[in-house]
DNA sequence: TAGATATTAAGATAGTTGTCTAAATATTAT
DNA sequence: ATAATATTTAGACAACTATCTTAATATCTA
């Protein structure tokens, strides 16, 4: 997973409000577009991206379809982000 | 400065290069360029770019122009970023 | 097995982005 | 002043993205 697309997937502002909501607890896609103004196939295909730069997951419950934030992948996202905006310098 | 904005400019790759070489000190345009495989005018929308999301300034030194990463608004943003993406969660 | 509900897939379209070439601007050196 | 060097601006274009409507698929309920 390379951090382009980490950034590209995080960089559309509704894929952030994805992500903020998923925070509190795994959602069913129905629930999640409660928090957006967008048509359920607009949400379905932002869904698509964030699961392909690996940042949330689904499995089927029933009728629906839950979707979770991946917690570990997460938190490596973070420490390569960190990494990479870090700068080394001399301390005094 | 908006995360989305940030998340938008560091997507890229060659920006992403941008910001990496920058990290050794402030270069020129030219010298930025060898390190890339685009044009000078590309270069310098690419430059414009991470310019507007505040992620490095330039001066003016003789003929050239001298490019530097805002080290401060970094180390602000990689907060904002870990900020974003650390979920709370009760600790056992 | 129908009908209802939930989600994704397909196809179209407007807007955005990355790239280039050519031209303009700014500084230095002759 | 003119020419040379360095960078940005303008304009064009192909590729990509976000969005929608319509259609297809999957599951549940009666």
């Amino acid at each position: 997973m390379s951090l382009s697309q980490t950034f590209q997937a995080l960089s559309e502002p509704n894929r952030q409000k994805i992500v903020d909501v998923l925070k509190k607890g795994e959602l069913s896609v129905s629930e999640i577009l409660q928090h957006l103004n967008v048509t359920m196939p607009t949400l379905s295909h932002h869904l698509d991206i964030l699961k392909r730069a690996n940042l949330i997951s689904s499995r089927r419950e029933g009728q629906q379809i839950i979707y979770s934030l991946n917690l570990s992948v997460l938190e490596e996202i973070t420490e390569q982000i960190v990494k990479f905006l870090t700068i080394e310098r001399l301390k005094n």
